[in-house]
DNA sequence: ACCTGAACACCGTTCAAGT
DNA sequence: ACCTGAACACCGTTCAAGT
């Protein structure tokens, strides 16, 4: 009996290869291939390849590659959602508001391959406007006005939803990085670096607190936007 | 004379097809093409058409596709450090940065494929980290420290450059746009949404005033970040 | 020095055909 | 109903060969 049962669960728990293919399947499997190896390896023939198919097979599940995108941003959102559904509610707007980001965040450090695509997506998953409408409530019961709180979106933009994408990484200018001959006309950012290189000497690699760092431009907008609210 | 002159004159302006190719030929073309038909036409055999040459051709001017991307980044780049160097300065640290970055924001008006590939360019461009060491000098110059410097940068994102790229476009998610059996699970977001259309029923579609947008945000951050200064 | 043709390994996608 | 093989039009890139 265990001869039997043990060779197939292997098989089962690996790859799943047997189970009829469906959508959901289909993004499960998007999802975690984005995980492991990256958008870039996020491709129609790899993705059925993990699915134990041929690359034609998905396209009875899903229209196209874009759908599969947009599906796995709704994928990622529903999990959003669902752990900050969780979050016990704070009477004080700015705290709750806090809180629900900071909760969301913990879900795109499990996918980082998801807020670059959160942000090229132009179609809003149903799952993000969800996100939203719950955290508009909140802004709401704080005592923003609708128009105070479309402003807050807007201020707030990736943030709002537990990601910031920066164009420019202070921490990978780290001086080391900094060709020398060009070093001289950066002086200020030269003396910048070095100055929080030698602040943090425990962060050989010039690393940045990417947490404390999000807090601190989210707290900046909060409270930027708490001022307003009580004029 | 003019027989000889007129046909080889217009082949030359619309294609430049007889000049030798360079590197700087290739990205000045990379540009154009992305401006005028997005990234997702910038093709490397796309792009040797513009230039009236092979796609096999360019790889003697530049390495990779990456770099070609690397590359149109520095030239937009240095673009806006051109437009920017010709703003007078001002003594106020808050509106000599603020009127840096609109003076920048207008170049990304001209390049609108700009934001995305410059959030995912892990090697920053030099031309980006001289825009970013005047920056970081007018801060300094403010009265800022460089610790504080630092948080800024980090707190206005991809706002230094002048860009905000939203996840969430409100007004894309205009009344019309949600699914009628999903807007009652939608109240909050709903209600924002009717009363933004209200307000506004200049904008039949809509639509939200971006550059106000921007300059909210900037200019909360902005705020947030002279009290800080001041503490 | 500069450009190209032929070729390779990969894409997404369609469609008629299989079970 | 669900999956597939063969085929198409496209990618980026290499390399030996042309001028």
């Amino acid at each position: 009996m265990v001869k039997d049962a043990l060779p197939c669960t292997i098989l089962w728990v690996t790859t799943d290869a047997r189970m009829p293919l469906s959508r959901e399947r289909v993004l499960r499997a998007a999802v975690g291939l984005a995980d492991e190896h990256g958008l870039r390896a996020l491709t129609m023939r790899r993705l059925a390849e993990e699915l134990g198919a041929e690359a034609m097979s998905l396209y009875y599940h899903v229209a196209k590659k874009e759908d599969v995108l947009d599906g796995i941003v709704d994928v990622v959102a529903a999990e959003i959602n669902e752990a900050v559904g969780r979050v016990e509610p704070s009477p004080d707007w700015k705290a709750a508001v806090r809180q629900r980001i900071l909760t969301a965040r913990r879900v795109f450090l499990r996918h980082t391959w998801a807020p670059s695509l959160f942000e090229t997506r132009s179609s809003t998953s149903t799952e993000v406007l969800r996100y939203y409408d719950t955290l508009v409530g909140l802004m709401r019961n704080g005592g923003f006005s609708y128009d105070l709180v479309h402003h807050a979106l807007h201020a707030l933009g990736s943030r709002a939803l537990g990601f910031s994408q920066e164009p420019f990484d202070p921490s990978a200018g780290e001086s080391a990085e900094v060709p020398v001959d060009l070093a001289w006309q950066l002086p200020n950012l030269v003396g910048m670096l070095s100055e929080i290189a030698h602040d943090d000497p425990g962060s050989t690699l010039g690393w940045c607190d990417d947490q404390a760092e999000f807090e601190f431009g989210l707290d900046l907008v909060l409270d930027g936007l708490d001022r307003l609210r009580d004029r």
